[in-house]
DNA sequence: AATAGTAATGCAAATGTTTTCATAACTGCG
DNA sequence: CGCAGTTATGAAAACATTTGCATTACTATT
C-alpha cells in the first residue's frame, strides 16, 4: 500500500531499531534477540519490505545469479539441459540469467559482457568453441566459467559434458559393423557448432576405420523436423539411395523417420536411421530410435554442482566427462546388400 | 590482468578525469567532449572495466532484467514461448531471469519473491491461476506484471495469450461434428494447470452442445510421450474402445499416435487423434496431426512488447487475445459407426 | 579585449545495504 | 550489590555508481 517502496530504513523505524539490526536479523538471525526479531518481522510484513539484492551486491556479496548462455532454447536439445541445470542451481539459492545467441559467437560475446555487467557469480556456455574475445573477457574478469555439453581433455576452460567426437564414433562404428557403405549424414549446419562438427568427424573416422572407402553423402539441414523430412525425401529420390541415414541429432532423425513413413519405405528393413542425443520421445517413437545417449539431465545437474562449487569454494574446477552411450533400438539393421 | 576488479574510480584515474565524467561518458555520451571520451574509452579497454549494474540499480535506475517464471522449461510447450519472449525482450536490452516451479503454486510464490529481491523491472507468469499471495505481492510492490499463455477477459492482471477454453471448444466441436460419441480425453494433471483444465472444460461443453450425451472417458497422464503411449495402449485394450482420442496437448498426441502405430490401428480410419498446441513437428508427423494452434511465438513476441511498454511508459497494459485456430490435418476423420 | 553565453568537467551528496567497532544492556557469581 | 563476561544494539564507514549544482574552460560577439 505504501507508495514509495519500503527500504531497510523504513523497516528500522517501524520496528524502532537501527537499520543494522534489521540487516542482521536477515543475515545473522542468531545475533538478534528473538523478541526484536519478532518485531522486525512484523514491520517487514506490514510494510511489504523486500530486500534489495542490488544493494547487497555492491558490497561484494554474491549476486546470487548464474549466467547461462545457450545457442537456442526452443529446440529440444538444450531444453532438458537448461531445466536440470536450473533445478540444481536453484536448490542452492541461485537464479539463472538466461540468454540465447542463435549460434552467433559474436552475439555470445556481447551476451557474456552483459552478464558480467549484471555481476553474475558464474557463467556457463555451451560447447568448447567460442570467440577468443570471449575467452579473454572471462579470463580477465576471473568470473567462474564453465563449458557445458561438450567435453574435451584440452578444453580451454573446465567443462562438463560428453565427448561428441566419441558419440559420432559410436554411431559410425555401429553403422559400419552393420555393413552399411552408402551412408547419408544429415547434419545441422556445422558453423559455430563444434558439437555437430565433432560428431560428424567421429562418424567419418569410424566408418573409414571399419570398412574401406565408404560413400558418405553429407547433407546440411537446419535443425527441424520439417527440414530433415524434406531433406530425406530428396535423398531417397536420388538414384543412389543410401542404405543408412545417420542424423546429427534425434530431432533430425524423427524428421527422417516421418519422411520414410510417408514414402512407405520400411525402417529398418530397407533403410537404417540413427540419431544422436536420445531426447525425450526417441525411445517411444515407433519404430524406436537407435541413437547415442548424451545424458543431458546428468550434465545439467553435475554442471550445476561444479558451478556452485567453483563459486563458493574458490577452488579451480575439474572437468567432467559424462560418456555417451550407444543405444540400439529398432531403427538400425544390417545393410540389405 | 589487474587483480582487483577495475571500478569507475580506477578508470577515472587512468583517464585523468573525475568519476562523474566517466559515468557521463557511458550514460550521456553527448555531454562529454569527444577527445576525453576517447581517452576514457582507452582506459576502459585497458583496464577491462565493466559497468556494475548493481550499483546503478540502487539509484532507481532500472535493473534491465525481466523475471520469467514458468512451470517447466524442458517440455516443448513453453520452450518456444520462452525463446520468442527472450528474443524480443533482448532486443530492447533486457535480460531474462528464468525460473521454473514444476506446477507448484507455492514455489511460484517463492520464486516471485526472489525475482523481486533482484529488482526485476517486470515479471511474467504462465497462466491465470496463481496463489493469492502471489497476486497480493505483485500488487503491493507494483512491479509491472503480465500473465502469459492463457487469456481471459476478467483476468486479475493484464494477460497475453490464447483462450484455452476456446481451444478446447474448437476441438470438441470438430470431433462432435465428425460424429464421434465415444471419446477419450487424455489430459495432463489438472491441478495447478488452468490451461489444461479450461481446455478440458471447453472440450466437454462443445461435445455436449453438439451431440446428445457423449461418453467421455477422462484419463490423466503425466506430460510425456511415454506416458501417453502407455495410457493409450491401455485405453485401446478396453472393451469399449473410443473412436476418438483427444489429447490435452500435442506431445500427448504424439504418444497416442505411436501407441496406435505399434498396435497396428490405423489413424484416422479406425480412430481419430487430436492434439492442442501445434508444436514444432506436429505438422510433419506422419500422419500429420489435427490440432489447435496456440500461437506460441506470437504470444512470446507480443508479450515482450507489452512488457517493455509497461516498463518504459508507466501506462497500464492492455490484455491481448491471440486466438487459437483449429488446424485440420490427417489424424481426424468421421466416426466409423 | 571584455563580456556573455555555452560547453565540459568536477564536487559532493545520495542510493540501500552490510560490517566493523564501540557501546549499552543484561547475566550470573561472589 | 558490584563486577566480569556475555549478548544485543547502534553509529558510521564502506560499497560502486549517478546526478544536481557549481565551477571552469572555451567560443563568439561586440
Amino acid at each position: 500500500m505504501t507508495d514509495k517502496k519500503a527500504d531497510i530504513l523504513a523497516v528500522a523505524k517501524a520496528a524502532r531499531v537501527s537499520p543494522s539490526t534489521v540487516s542482521r536479523s536477515f543475515n545473522h538471525p542468531d545475533l538478534v534477540k528473538p523478541s526484536t526479531r519478532k518485531r522486525i518481522d512484523r514491520a517487514v510484513r506490514r510494510l511489504g519490505y523486500i530486500r534489495n539484492r542490488a544493494a547487497q551486491t555492491i558490497h561484494g556479496i554474491r549476486s546470487g545469479t548464474i549466467g547461462l548462455i545457450v545457442p537456442t532454447i526452443d529446440q529440444a536439445i538444450f531444453a532438458e539441459l537448461i531445466q536440470s541445470f536450473s533445478d540444481a542451481v536453484e536448490e542452492t539459492g541461485f537464479t539463472i540469467l538466461l540468454a540465447s545467441h542463435g549460434y552467433s559467437l559474436d552475439r555470445e560475446y556481447a551476451l557474456t559482457r552483459k552478464m558480467l555487467e549484471h555481476r553474475v557469480d558464474g557463467i556457463a556456455l555451451i560447447g568448447l568453441d567460442h570467440a577468443s574475445d570471449t575467452y579473454e573477457l572471462l579470463a580477465q574478469q576471473n568470473t567462474p566459467a564453465l563449458l557445458l555439453w561438450n567435453y574435451a581433455e584440452d578444453a580451454p576452460l573446465p567443462c562438463v559434458g560428453s565427448d561428441n567426437y566419441r558419440a559420432g564414433h559410436l554411431i559410425g562404428a555401429h553403422i559400419a559393423a552393420l555393413g552399411h557403405r552408402r551412408i547419408a549424414a544429415v547434419f545441422p549446419p556445422l558453423h559455430g557448432n563444434d558439437r555437430a562438427a565433432q560428431r560428424l568427424e567421429g562418424l567419418t573416422d569410424a566408418v573409414l576405420a571399419n570398412g574401406g572407402t565408404p560413400d558418405i553423402l553429407q547433407r546440411e539441414t537446419p535443425y527441424s523436423v520439417a527440414d530433415a523430412k524434406q531433406a530425406v525425401a530428396e535423398l531417397m529420390a536420388s538414384p543412389r539411395r543410401p542404405t543408412a541415414i545417420v542424423c546429427g541429432n534425434d530431432v533430425l532423425a524423427w524428421g527422417a523417420l516421418h519422411a520414410l513413413a510417408r514414402l512407405g519405405i520400411s525402417v529398418p528393413d530397407q533403410v537404417t536411421v540413427t540419431g544422436i542425443g536420445d531426447f525425450h520421445g526417441s525411445q517411444d517413437f515407433e519404430p524406436a530410435l537407435t541413437t547415442v545417449r548424451i545424458p543431458a539431465r546428468a550434465i545439467g545437474a553435475r554442471a550445476a554442482q561444479t558451478m556452485t562449487a567453483m563459486i563458493t569454494t574458490e577452488a579451480p574446477a575439474q572437468s567432467l566427462a559424462l560418456p555417451p552411450e550407444l543405444i540400439i533400438r529398432a531403427t538400425s539393421a544390417p545393410a540389405s546388400t
